[in-house]
RNA sequence: GCCGGGAUACUCAAGUGGUCUACGAGGUCAGACUGUAAAUCUGAUGCCUUCGGGCUUCCCAGGUUCGAAUCCUGGUCCCGGCA
């Protein structure tokens, strides 16, 4: 069975880095499963681990309208960074698309698929079936229901769709966003043929203690404004401890997520011994069959 | 030194006699999560609790009052103006 390997983890834990040299080890290639580093520009801000100046490569592989990309970094391939530009409609389903196709190349390829990201969702989007993901959304049926109150919202959904409405947990019931969507898959017709490939995964999650966490990633802020980072958004280095809050918050955001959705096997990068623990587990599973 | 303004919880900040442990925002803590997910949303945030409630807060010390974050007196510190 095809394997792939996956490195999950909160911000600023050094995933790319280190899946970097595990694709070097295995002869593998990187896949970006991050909801920022899908955005043309920003480097330093989304923390796209590619040199200066460095250009995308055009590939063969086509998703809707265009050829995905992939940077050389050094012989190691890396995809999913700058697929649409800033402000373009983008999402799990596209992600999914996106990584089905590159994964299928990479494969067929005789390399080793690395997939590397914290966006939790799109991470799940490839190892559970989530055929909700591809409903289309319903652009007339949005611009109906938006800037509706919550509890109209919520009666409505009840009265078309008594079963989903109850499924939905407190915190979801006065989620706007949410309750359209909820509304949007009800009332949509279209039935979704899930594709059956099955891989065999390894899900390798990076993590270490909240304050360490914090510490990086308060110290990598302060390296990337020395980068330059202000050039690319004015706005969000002006404050800088407002930008250090957002990012902690992120990061507990995501540590909450990965808790409950994905069963990883879990390295604390604050033990000395992390690096040789991880390697040691990849290299198990990747010689075995 | 004189005149005026100010000191509220982790931070900012509202409140000028009772419904005040004290609006709101941020932060922090916990949680939800199937096409915006680094999004969106929920709860908690003085201490203790047998979850009924109990105890302690609004710079400090006194005072007035049945009752004070709120009024009075004195003190400390900060800001602006005049010297």
């Amino acid at each position: 069975m095809n394997k792939i390997l996956i490195v999950c983890g909160p911000t600023a834990t050094g995933k790319t880095k280190f899946g970097i040299e595990m694709a070097r080890q295995l002869n593998g290639e990187i896949v970006s499963a991050d909801s920022r580093q899908v955005y043309t520009g920003k480097n330093l801000i989304h923390g796209k681990d590619i040199p200066y100046k460095l250009k995308a490569t055009s590939s063969q592989l086509k998703w809707r309208d265009r050829f995905l990309k992939y940077y050389d970094v050094d012989g190691i391939k890396i995809w999913l960074y700058d697929v649409v530009d800033p402000g373009d409609e983008f999402n799990v389903a596209f992600w999914k698309e996106c990584a089905d196709l590159i994964i299928k190349d990479i494969t067929s390829r005789n390399k080793l698929p690395i997939v590397v990201g914290g966006s939790g969702l799109y991470l799940e989007s490839l190892t559970r079936k989530l055929d909700q993901i591809s409903t289309p959304p319903n652009k007339l049926l949005r611009q109906k229901l938006v800037g509706k109150s919550v509890k109209y919202l919520f009666n409505y959904l009840n009265k078309i769709d008594s079963f989903r409405a109850a499924q939905l947990n407190i915190s979801d019931r006065s989620n706007p966003r949410r309750l359209i969507r909820a509304i949007e898959i009800s009332q949509s017709s279209t039935t979704y043929n899930p594709q059956s490939t099955t891989f065999n995964f390894l899900q390798i999650g990076l993590t270490a203690p909240r304050d360490f966490l914090y510490k990086l990633v308060d110290q990598r802020i302060l390296d990337r404004l020395a980068s330059g980072a202000a050039l690319e958004d004015p706005d969000l280095t002006a404050d800088i401890p407002a930008w250090q809050s957002r990012e902690h918050s992120i990061i507990r955001h995501q540590i909450t997520w990965f808790k409950r959705h994905l069963p990883a096997h879990w390295i604390d990068i604050s033990d000395s011994q992390w690096y040789s623990t991880a390697q040691l587990l990849i290299l198990n599973w990747y010689n075995k069959n």
